[in-house]
DNA sequence: AATTATTTTTAGATAAGCCTAAATTCTTAT
DNA sequence: ATAAGAATTTAGGCTTATCTAAAAATAATT
């Protein structure tokens, strides 16, 4: 029932599921090329290629999106992707910085017993340590709401949830700053001026995000009490 | 201090760790061919680029062995190898017969650290699922006396500490005998005619053995009591 | 609407890893 | 000691995934 991919066209594959994901039309010939640090004209190629074996539906110079098959492969990967990233942080002991590389190799041994064992030894989380869901066996994802940090008001509190983020240096300046997945933050004040937001973090902790960074915090509001 | 290579060098490096390991001279071309189902012109190519990385010594028409650098790397792929079968059996349940194609694809992941951590949380294993050493961070090998069940007389007792070869077939195999690493075994009688043998698994069960199964099973001799 | 600029595709090359067939070297047997 | 046989290497090609440079198509601007 599964095809038998190398890495390189599953990285194709989550490319333009990103892609696809971020910006609701065909995803262009640059931006996956951007993505996957390569050629206009190596992704011209493999869309031909994915497009043959029917997992992406390519329209030459207009963009390119997953097919359904193509669709369902993707999930599947970010599925083991967001396992594995569970399993570095919560088994190994990682903090959730170092763990993007390594899942990324991971993510492409192939074994669906693997995933499936690894799905129930992690007793099937929902979410991996960056607050994005992990699909189920069967490719659903369990949503829940998240706005950004940002859109709070003064006095409102929240739990942070995710990050829309996950490169390095953002996820450091957080560490630094004790934030992470599950800590409540409270909104202080906001300044007229720059939009920079004066956070309580776990009732304890005062600091000052700015507007982009408070975009970057997903949270989830809680009913005042 | 580590270099980085394909996954092709680094299985093309194990089958000659496994050659040198087993017979002492080098390891002929056509050997490294048949181990890993390749072409022996294909072998031949290959070793021109390690010997020219220095992770071989190869003397054209008459061999090949690890350099003390290909040794070292060899070994950590043992290792690394090891220990994921150890954490497929241990943590996910696997059965010994079923993690080796799984384990030859984790084996190729690049992380110094997640090998190290793997070690830690699987509590320093010495020895794998089948009763093979796991080489330390280091490249130490802890080493225990084995001997084929074949070499042991009528009335010995000995517990099985590791298996010869590790397909599929003859894991299978003891499986049905409910035989497995750890398991106890007394030699009942041996056959003068075929030379197979009488055994009494776990002080319950008596099987026949063949010679053949029986150089195999390599035990521990317990002393007599 | 035409021209310029941008994006994308095509064309032609390269490197890794593999193959088969032919040539070479080593081994063995007479 | 030499010829036959076996093993190994070389030669020449193929595929995948990549690249740069040139050509073609689309988008933007005046």
């Amino acid at each position: 029932m599964d095809i038998d991919l190398t890495a390189t066209e599953e990285n194709y594959l989550k490319a333009i599921y990103k892609a696809n994901e971020s910006s609701s039309s065909l995803a262009s010939t640059n931006t996956i090329a951007r993505y996957l640090s390569t050629s206009a004209a190596s992704v011209t190629d493999m869309m031909k290629k994915l497009s043959q074996k029917n997992l992406v539906i390519y329209q030459k110079y207009h963009g390119v999106k997953l097919s359904q098959e193509g669709s369902r492969l993707a999930t599947a990967l970010v599925r083991k992707h967001r396992l594995w990233e569970t399993f570095l942080v919560e088994k190994l002991g990682f903090s959730w910085e170092e763990v993007h590389d390594i899942a990324e190799q991971l993510e492409h041994v192939r074994s669906n017993e693997l995933v499936d064992r690894l799905d129930q030894f992690l007793d099937y989380p929902k979410y991996d340590p960056h607050g994005d869901p992990i699909p189920s066996a069967d490719g659903k994802f369990t949503l829940r709401e998240r706005i950004a940090l940002s859109n709070l008001s003064i006095g409102e509190s929240s739990i942070l949830v995710g990050v829309k983020h996950h490169d390095k240096v953002f996820l450091d300046y957080l560490n630094q700053n004790r934030i992470n997945i599950g800590v409540t933050m409270n909104i202080l004040s906001k300044s007229l001026y720059d939009h920079s937001i004066r956070v309580l973090i776990e009732n304890e902790t005062e600091i000052l995000v700015t507007d982009e960074t408070a975009k970057n915090l997903l949270v989830r509001k809680l009913s005042a009490d």
